[in-house]
DNA sequence: TTGACAAATCGAAACGTTTCGATTATAATA
DNA sequence: TATTATAATCGAAACGTTTCGATTTGTCAA
């Protein structure tokens, strides 16, 4: 076939063959009804007329796309990065092509998910949301029988959903700090979500009877600027420093790392830092990231099954209830965290 | 509508407000064919029954599937990860949904090319390929009438390319260093494209009288864990070791700085470093990395813009030579790079 | 040879749209 | 009021498949 030709189709096929639609349909899907003799005679026309089926027509009688979207908000993190590279990858391996939206802001979100509908997706996945209650997806999962799975966890969502234990998360590392002799320790904490990540933090505070500063609580993205940003001020405002800081992520451990190598200040000599996911950079910066694993390739691997789960229930008209998962977050020391020696003043 | 209802289709709007399926769709459509009061009536019509166009059907008909595709390899490396970003979303602001596929063998690659041809897919982007032939994706571009741009550049390629000039970005990394008085530099580089890129590499040598030490030109991916891992050989071989190193992406330069920080070498005291693609990592890193700014989001317009003209073109049957576009590399200088001060001995 | 039964093939409807030519309703003109 | 021109609406075909019931072909036993 050259450029700008018309495709060929089953009809072709069928003429060229002499035998009807029905019969090259069934042979070209491998239909025992059809003889084997015929079936690789209308496959060698096939191939001859480098026929390719039209997904389209036969999504639109099988009410099947073969594909699957994925809404997600990776902020330039890392770690959703290679969560969404593996599902895209999973889904490819089960036949499933991934229309892929992005989202900044909600509104864009909105307008890509209503996309999503319209093509008659076999599911959706969307995320991250941790906590609060977002009522664009409900929504949409109320209003349309969609199979869908939410990345990330919120007890006020009805949808099923797949999420890493932040809370432990959070209580790991800060327990790990205690453990090294800290006593006075700072958090980055997410905006939204602050309630139930800080609930690790003072849990762990709480637990091994440390006390809880607050104004040593910030409020941060987790983006390297925001990191950055908010170690900055930490160090112009306080005296003494605290000796450790929990960061919420990896990302913007690394920021509030530059923070304090432009102050002077050594890590973990003059102050232990922490983050979490366990993302690349983490690994390679200096010092390497103490941090928590959340097996992004795990969480993919649930996050698609699950999805396939829903699908196949929803094809053969069952209800289902999937419970929800937590990822068991584990935690990983290397070089930024070290033995209580003192804390600095500026 | 609640779930495990069946979707309202136009027919059914058609039988609600007592007219024809055709005026239905017209209205819907906003077609100055039907009048207003009666186009309000459809409408309103169609929100009550929550009605939600089918986008096969209609791309069947019509032969637009408003989907176009996104064939990337992303190798881990931010900076294509920020390009496929931006890619998605100027697309989405312009009607097209992306169905993406992240390759990482040219297997996997095949497989998800000829998906796309089967969802009928108004365009494909794919990439990056720079230097050499890829059979699979010429193969595509001539047997179906398919509009395509490549990221990457290639003499030897005929689809319409959108690149970057990597050359010259290896170029005034290079001059900068030979600028800062070095004369000893080595240089890690890509094995495919080595030629190409080392033309860079040698090119400003040669402008500049330095010598060039092909045993110092070692080839490694562009990812942190060959950075670490070729600096760390680099750094056990080599005595006295160059006074500066071009690295041919940030990534790789991150992970080289790594190495160079576990053996207590100190950059850019002892030895100069400079990365390309200008990701966040570089810019937070200690010492910030000199690097060459590839304009991801500019990158991500033009791409969108060709392919976009492209399918344009194709509506209306005409042909269209495309010129291939090159980005131009911007020189940003940071922390990693310093003036000659002597070269280090083991 | 005929009849019966299974296997192979076929025809037609259906999926939900768009679109174009035909038809009908409306308004303007004679 | 009759005639036209125009605007609004409709009917039907088409897009490329799948699928199911009907029909034909082939095989074997009587």
């Amino acid at each position: 076939m050259k450029r700008f030709e018309k495709k060929a189709t089953i009809k072709d096929i069928a003429r060229m063959g002499g035998v009807s639609i029905s019969t090259v349909s069934c042979a070209l899907n491998d239909s025992p009804k059809v003889r084997p003799e015929k079936r690789d005679l209308i496959q060698s026309i096939a191939r001859q007329l480098n026929y390719v089926p039209h997904d389209l027509a036969r999504g639109l009688v099988t009410g099947n796309s073969r594909t699957i979207g994925l809404n997600i908000g990776i902020g330039d993190n890392p770690y959703l990065v290679k969560i969404s590279d593996k599902i895209i990858h999973i889904a490819r391996e089960n036949g499933y092509g991934v229309l892929t939206s992005i989202w900044q802001d909600d509104e864009s979100r909105k307008k890509d998910l209503n996309m999503f509908i319209q093509k008659s997706l076999n599911g959706i996945i969307s995320g991250p949301i941790f906590g609060g209650y977002d009522s664009t997806l409900e929504n949409i999962y109320n209003n349309h029988s969609i199979p869908m799975v939410m990345i990330g966890n919120s007890e006020y969502m009805k949808i099923p959903q797949i999420g890493v234990d932040f809370r432990k998360a959070i209580f790991l590392v800060t327990e790990h700090l205690i453990k090294l002799g800290h006593k006075e320790i700072g958090y980055l904490c997410m905006p939204q979500t602050a309630a139930d990540w800080l609930g690790g933090f003072k849990d762990s505070l709480l637990e091994y009877s440390v006390k809880y500063f607050p104004e040593w609580c910030i409020e941060g993205l987790g983006t390297l600027k925001e990191g950055y940003d908010k170690m900055k001020l930490l160090l112009k405002s306080a005296s003494p420093l605290p000796s450790a800081f929990v960061c919420h992520n990896d990302l913007c451990a690394c920021g509030a790392l530059r923070a304090l190598n432009e102050a002077g200040l050594k890590v973990p000599l003059d102050m232990s830092l922490t983050g979490v996911d366990n993302i690349e950079a983490g690994m390679y910066c200096t010092p390497s990231l103490t941090t928590v694993n959340l097996k992004e390739e795990d969480f993919a691997i649930q996050v698609f099954n699950q999805l396939k789960k829903q699908i196949e229930f929803t094809a053969d008209h069952k209800m289902m209830n999937l419970p929800n998962i937590l990822i068991e977050p584990e935690l990983i020391v290397r070089e930024s965290t070290s033995p209580y020696k003192g804390r600095k003043t500026k």
